[in-house]
DNA sequence: AGATAAACGAGACGGTACGTCACGTCTTAGG
DNA sequence: CCTAAGACGTGACGTACCGTCTCGTTTATCT
């Protein structure tokens, strides 16, 4: 019963979604180092100040990209036991692996433009850490977690190697890691 | 008997010098972001095309100026345990956390340039994951590390915890997070 | 009785009236070369279509506003002589100076656009040229001009120094110039 | 001998020619309010940098351009009499009417831009009045100006004609109105 | 009274050009 | 041959306005 609406012409929703698509095929096909403002706006046939209106920066608009079509793809598993969801965490994430070039390019612009940074924080990262803060803490109430083990900690290991190898690249992220890593975790928290 | 001089003038030690001081100063003063190959030459009393011309970009500057720094500062602890190895060898690391806008910067460029990522692992990342991997292998010997553990995978766990952090600075890389992580990889260890 | 009234809601003389005044207003305080069909719809409060519906172009936003507010003023002076007519008619004009940035503008916006020039010409300039006609058809039944001379370049003689001291700002327009430009005008007309 | 030259690479005198070129070209092609920097640089094969670094506004290109093939074209001529030189001196500037679009747009920039207006005035217009103004100095000295008759004002008249019909377009600017002008200043003259 | 219709404010839209910044290359003179 | 200086072509930045296009609302005339 709202139909509290602003006055003037409303926002574009086709154009919304056209510089989101352009954005991320400008991103794949050239790379975020190629990256321009100009292109989006080309690609999507829309205006520079259209992406400025509503947009701080390119970086944003590949985040909402991102969220936008990954929007709840982060699953909570939930099998019984911690190795078995770790597992399962990590191979549901390590599968989207064809997200690399995005995810390098937004952790790129957080590691240059502190403001983005905290978006990048709240909106993407915290999302998946809060998932699988829920998945250790079910397995705390199972007592599979040591007390003097800093849940924090274990989180920081899974993502911190996650991250590690996505940017650096210089190992596998497959399954097999995936279930390497699920059992040097259970492992650690006792 | 003198050596292989090559004709014409010699490169000036002296600018090269002047050019990695002035890249260090201007990043910690204005951060990466703001970094520019003019403004270092600027600082520096140099010609842009000195730059260029041992320097196929500012981010191998920079990295050049931490290497010439930094050089040998990656101890190989050893005192007879995997776990005192690890927490001496991280909270050494952490000490060194003044950097932090330096390393940022580099990961950056690394992410953004793949050509300058190359250079970035050889001659940084590698270096203390070779000191690291050291310390690892001494410690299978002693049978500290069961069988079915890649070391690999223990590397990426220390290292990716600490540039996770580094990088998102969303918890603390101090003496205590060392000696937590050194205990955590232990026990995941066996 | 009443006449052709269109249906509709009919065009707002309060409106009209706001965006005549916004326009002279940005036009003297901050120069044509600032004037913005933004600038005037929003001290206006009006929006910008309802300029665009009314006006093609800020210059004929700003021509009407001279015109209504300059509405006959041009006295058709008539003394006997030339001499008193014509020192009569141009102490009269330059006594307006106060509007030099609006006629300026005016110009300068009728020197880049043909189509506002015609609407400039004929609105705004033939009108002070036809009411100095008058005068120099009266002084010609008196036999004060010369068979031979075109009153038309008489009349471009008069209106020429106003404009050109008028634009360049580079000598007085000022009662004792009108007298001074009578004289001469005089004596070239015999 | 001097070789006072400055360190760096010298200004390229073929560009500077190119972009003077370009003006012009671009000016005369589409028109003074049609006229960009971008297009200039363009077609110029110039970067916009190189402009902006020579000239404040584009104004100033197309003011240079024209006093750089216009150099030394005013004549001061000096045949006896005032009659004669006048004609002789509106003849000749009557002829370069081509040059109207060029002209006309300088005089626009010039009421927009105070700045520009300057060197206008300095550089350009005061030239041919300065010529002018020997003429009259000249028929002075022959007695052919009464002494009450100030010289400035004549010299008003015969640009203020010059330029009134310029840039109105209302009236012929040919041999005949330059014969005509003449003989009435010469007549206002005494 | 209700329907119709134009004008109105607001403001989003696709564009064009602005003037600036830094890039990486080049062209000088001089050590 | 190296260096400092600095001009060059290039390309993207973020901004200002342009003139057009929806919206919901207001204000009149015409059933």
């Amino acid at each position: 019963m709202t139909g509290d609406r602003r006055p003037g012409r409303p926002r574009s929703e086709a154009t919304r979604r056209a510089i989101l698509a352009a954005a991320i095929d400008e991103l794949t096909e050239r790379g975020y180092a190629q990256l321009s403002v100009e292109g989006i706006a080309a690609r999507a046939g829309a205006g520079k100040q259209t992406i400025y209106r509503w947009w701080p920066s390119k970086a944003d608009v590949v985040l909402d990209a991102m969220l936008d079509e990954a929007a709840s793809l982060i699953a909570v598993p939930d099998e019984g036991s911690l190795a078995a969801d770790l597992a399962g965490f990590l191979v549901d994430t390590f599968r989207q692996r064809g997200q690399r070039p995005v995810l390098v390019g937004l952790m790129a612009e957080a590691l240059l433009d502190p403001v983005f940074a905290v978006q990048f924080r709240d909106r993407f990262l915290f999302g998946r850490r809060d998932a699988l803060r829920t998945v250790l803490a079910r397995a705390a109430d199972r007592g599979e977690i040591a007390a003097d083990v800093d849940p924090e900690m274990l989180l920081d290991i899974v993502f911190g190697v996650l991250w590690y190898r996505l940017l650096l690249d210089h190992a596998p992220l497959d399954e097999e890691a995936g279930r390497q890593l699920a059992t040097l975790v259970v492992r650690a928290a006792r």
